[in-house]
This record gives structure tokens, C-alpha cells and sequence, in this order.
DNA sequence: TTGTAAGCGTTATCAC
DNA sequence: GTGATAACGCTTACAA
């Protein structure tokens, strides 16, 4: 093989036009004749010709690379979302450079400008709890570089945003916990710097004074939304007398770790203790007990954010607008709550 | 902001010379004057000046853009191949594309060359089980793509491949088990025209035959790998009188889910039965027990498959096969393997 | 509706 | 060792 791939030269050569025509074709312009175009079309597709993406980006300074930006470490979340973008994305041509990074290093905005620059990328989409950063999305949006942020967050405008909402999502478990006679209930947090943290808490907190049960200081822990803190969190929680009778972990993470230690101390879950978590990720539904959990709509965020960023670079933020960008989670109850006192 | 970045030619005017000897700077040609090298040096720095990829790319037929091609259910392995290449390649200044697929399409190679084609991919790295498919492989080298395969199996010359030694983990893994007292062990398979199901199946057989103990047909089961098929499996191994003393799954995934039907069927792991898995992945230390299992060397696998890739771009094969292509699993005991008869 | 010609920012060919 | 100048394959003013 190794033949040379037909350019728009040849094509053009072949239908007897300039390649200028072509290329009108090429990007659907309206002011070619309806003969012309059929002809040019029609030829394209005998030759498989497709347009050099490099050529096309470097004349017209695109790249048709859209950038996924993230410091996460729940992989399926992220495999989620790459999933999603690019179902979107490859759809309209566009392809997905991947790009994990620390939030916490000082050289976060520098290292993500660098990122989106060296390879002209033509917009980004980033991920919690990176898309929380203020300074990131103003140097962004200063450099002129297109960008989404997926968050738990209503924190910037609906153009470069898609939010998912939490706080409306802990509400529901509230309701469903004290509707099964849960009267302390304890709470493990996130890391609070984190806006994505702050709201589920809050948002529960909220509801549970709204139902007249203020969660106690005793009963909060506060963790790092991984499994190891979860561990810790849940050895607090539950160690020594009159421990809550239900556990809300800010994700399923360390929610699985309160299953673990609740399991070490001979703690029956869902009987005496009930069990709950955020997310909803792989865990939630393998784990022993199943988890009953809160499901990020993380598909439909994913393909918002594809749609709002593919908007933007091509329509010049005047289509990304009307784009959703609020996104409901939901209620997932499995195994691991139940009715207090105890219902066995 | 939005000052145009500078260019070569902004680079040659201002140290006073051509771009051609800026350009062979930048290559690191051997032929320019240690003088005017200098002074070239400098003003790069003092501008902050980073050539364009896509002109690069343009004039020399590349474009720092590497692919990794896969389709596999496993979002942490995915991830951490992906973080794995990432740590090599973006060093070298290479960019990472993602390309989920489907496998069993009959499009899979056409929508894979093109997926190279279109974006004129440097390399691609496919990962199991795609890395499986000849076809694939041929074509691209056909096409003149340069590709590594990740894979259970020595299927290619080893410039084109990272293999993790399946045959010999799960070898360790029928020690350890005969080695706690087991002698009527049950093994769920994974898809069997998948090579890396028959590399763990036979391997397993294989060392258990030598130990006197074949697995009678009864004892086996065929899983797809995933959860939903694991807990039909299980169903079948366990259900009835009779059952094994353990459970060898191919997968962590179909291991948890034997770990669910021996709950639900009140079986206790280990006590009454002894149940492991095979990756190593996050449900493995999160679940209850955690799951003794067979840690694939994903991170080492990805390192050595991006040196390959790149030596295989950069200097035409001819180092990449000095690249190691061979890594070894290795066997991890936690708690769902125990003596037998048990020992608590 | 269609074509001409000038870039886009590099690398590559060949002289000098 | 260095420098004109021509590619690379496309888009886009500007004409026609």
C-alpha cells in the first residue's frame, strides 16, 4: 500500500474545478451549484478523500482537537466522560486529547495553558474538582481558548458550564433517610475546599434542618473522597458508644470504606447501621451490601459539555447558550439503608 | 492577551539569520555554529517561542499526536494505562488521543484506520483485547502505522508488542491455591476466542495437571468477563451439592460477583470456600473479603509501550526493539483464599 | 457561482 | 556552517 492519499488538488483536478470549489464543498458553504457540488461529492467519495486535518488547521488556525482536562481519581467517572464527549465529538469531527493533572500543584494554570497551546487545541472541557478553579478559567478565557467546566456548581456563565445538581440530589437522600425513622445520622465530607464538598453538605445539613434534625457536630467527619480518609472517618464515627444509626459519605469511595469497617467491628449493615454514598460508580452496585447511593448523571453531562464546547468554537458562543446545563442526579436505593429501628 | 504568538521567522529576525538555521537549532542538527546557536538559543527562550505543531507536522508529515485504541469494560485499567503512556509521552512532547471501539464490529479496522488516518497519528498503542485482532495489526502495518500491542500473548515481534506473562501468574495463583489444601477447584473462564482467557485458562489447567490434579469439565465455567456473566457462572459452580473448595475467576470483576451468589447462597469466603480473580483492580481491595487476586503490571506495561512506540517513530524501529516486551504479573493474597479444610 | 493567489509556520532541497 | 526558496494541503480575501 502506502499509496499517497488524494488531496484537494486531485479532487479538484478530477471534477474539473479549482480547489477553491472544493473546498466550498468541503465546509458546506451555500454558494456552489447544486450540479458542481454533486459532482465534487460525488468524487470524494470515489477517491475516500479526507481533508488533511493539520493543512485545514493550519491555514484556518483550528485543530479540531478538543482537550479533556482532570485530577480525579475515580477512573470509571473519567471513563465515563471521555466515553461521552466522544460520542459527541467524533460525530462532528473532532478528537479527544486526554490531559490528567494535580489541582493541588502551583503549576496548574501554566501547565493546562501549555497543554491547550503547544497543541492548539481548539476548546477544553474540565473536570471536577479542577473546573472548580477560579484562576484556571479566567486565564483560559483570557487566552480566548473556548472552554467548559463540568461542576457541582453553578459558578461561571451557561455558556462555559454544565452543572450537576447536588444539592437537590442530598436532599433526596435526606428525605429517604429520615423517611425510614433515621433520627442521627452521620455525615463524612469531602475535602472542604472543594465547592463540590461544601454543597452536598450543606445541601444535606440543609434539608435535615429543614426536617428538624440538625446534624450534631460529633456526627461529622471530614475526609478526602477517597477510601483510605473513608476508613479513618467511619473509625471516628463509629468507634466508642452511641454511634448514629445511619452513615451519608460524600462519595462511594468512602462509603465502601465505612462497609469495611463496620464489617471489622461486627456492625450488621443495612440492620444496624444504614450506609450511603454519591456517585454511584462501579463499587456502589458490586460492593456487599449494595449501596444506595446518588447517580451522577455523568453521560448527559458529558454530552451537554461536548455540545456546548463544539457550539463555541464553531458558532462563536452563539448556539453554546441555549444549551441545558443543568443536569438532575437521582436516587439509587439498593441494599444498604433500611428502616430504623431495624426491620429484620 | 491575544498577542499573536511568535513565529521562526520572528525568531530569525531577531537574531540575524535565516529560519533554516533557526529550524536546524530547533532539530538540534549538528551543523550550526556553536556561536549562532547560542544567540538562537537565548532569543527562543527570551521570546518564549514554541513552534507550531501543525506547520511542524505540515512540512514533515507528523504530528505528536499518539493513539491508543481499546475497548475494554475495565475503566481503572483503562486509566491507568492511559496515565502510564502520559507519564512517557508527554516528557517527549507527544499528546495522547483516545479511541474507544467496539471490538466485535465488523468496522473495527476500517473505523481504526481511519481514526490513525484523520488525524495522521504518529503511533497508536491498542490495548487487550483488541491487541488481539491479526487483522488489525496487519493493517496497520500495511499502512505503514507504527502500532505496539498490549497483550497476554507473544503474538508479534516484540517491536510491536509489551506482553504481561499471564501463563506464569496464574501458575502462582494454582500453587498458592493447592498450597492452602484445595483440591477441587472450580474456574471460571473469560470469552474463549479471547487469547488471554485460553493463555489463563490452560496456563491454570496446565499447572494444576502437574500438580495431579486436572480440573474435570464439571468444575467449568464460561464467563464474558464481566460481573452479570460471573454471577451466572457462580450460579452454576455452586449451585447444587457438591461445589468446589475454590473459585478461580479470569477476571476481579466475575471474582466479586461469586463473592455476591456465595452470600446470597450463605457459602462463607474463605471458610467454606475460597474465591480469586485476576487484574488487581479497585474493587479488589475495596470489597468484602478483598480478593485475593493477580496483579497485572498495567503501569509498567504502558511505560514500556510508549518507549516502544516512540522509539518506533523516532528512530525507525531500529531502538525499540531493545525496549524489554515482557512483564510479570504478580499474586496478591488478602482474605478471600484460606486454608482448607478451613482453618478458622 | 466560481477562480486566482496569497498566506498559515514549519521542514527539506540545494546551492553557496 | 548557512541561506534562498520551494514544498506541505488547506483556507480565505479579493476578483471575476
Amino acid at each position: 500500500m502506502l499509496v499517497k492519499k488524494p488531496t484537494i488538488n486531485d479532487v479538484a483536478r478530477a471534477a474539473q474545478v479549482s480547489k477553491r470549489t472544493v473546498s466550498r464543498v468541503l465546509n458546506g458553504s451555500a454558494s456552489v451549484g447544486e450540479e458542481t457540488r454533486k459532482i465534487i461529492e460525488k468524487i470524494i467519495a470515489d477517491l475516500n478523500y479526507q481533508p488533511d486535518k493539520q493543512a485545514r488547521g493550519l491555514a484556518s488556525s483550528r485543530s479540531y482537537f478538543i482537550g479533556i482536562i482532570y485530577d480525579n481519581p475515580d477512573a470509571l467517572y473519567i471513563d465515563q466522560v471521555q466515553r461521552g464527549l466522544l460520542d459527541v465529538c467524533s460525530r462532528q469531527g473532532y478528537e479527544l486529547v486526554v490531559h490528567p493533572c494535580k489541582y493541588d500543584s502551583p503549576s496548574l494554570v501554566e501547565d493546562c495553558l501549555a497543554f491547550v497551546g503547544r497543541s492548539k487545541l481548539d476548546g477544553v472541557i474540565v473536570l471536577p474538582p479542577v473546573s472548580e478553579s477560579k484562576v484556571l478559567a479566567a486565564a483560559l478565557r483570557e487566552e480566548g481558548h473556548p472552554y467548559v467546566r463540568m461542576a457541582s456548581l453553578d459558578l461561571d456563565d451557561h455558556t462555559n458550564i454544565v452543572v450537576s445538581d447536588d444539592r437537590t440530589g442530598v436532599r433526596q437522600m435526606a428525605a429517604h433517610l429520615v423517611g425510614l425513622g433515621h433520627r442521627d445520622i452521620g455525615f463524612i465530607t469531602g475535602p472542604m475546599h472543594y465547592h463540590s464538598s461544601t454543597e452536598r453538605f450543606e445541601g444535606f445539613c440543609g434539608a435535615l434542618k429543614d426536617l428538624g434534625l440538625p446534624i450534631p457536630e460529633g456526627r461529622i467527619a471530614h475526609g478526602k473522597n477517597n477510601y483510605q480518609s473513608g476508613l479513618e472517618c467511619a473509625h471516628t464515627l463509629l468507634a466508642g458508644e452511641g454511634r448514629p444509626t445511619a452513615i451519608f459519605a460524600n462519595t462511594d469511595e468512602m462509603a465502601a470504606a465505612v462497609l469495611k469497617v463496620a464489617h471489622e467491628l461486627g456492625i450488621k449493615v443495612p440492620e444496624e447501621l444504614s450506609v450511603c454514598g454519591f456517585d454511584d460508580n462501579i463499587l456502589a452496585s458490586r460492593i456487599i451490601p449494595a449501596l444506595t447511593t446518588i447517580r451522577r448523571p455523568v453521560t448527559d453531562m458529558a454530552s451537554l459539555a461536548a455540545q456546548k464546547i463544539i457550539s463555541a468554537i464553531e458558532d462563536k458562543e452563539e448556539k453554546a447558550i441555549r444549551v441545558n446545563y443543568i443536569v438532575q442526579p437521582s436516587l439509587i436505593i439498593r441494599e444498604s439503608t433500611s428502616q430504623w429501628p431495624g426491620s429484620e
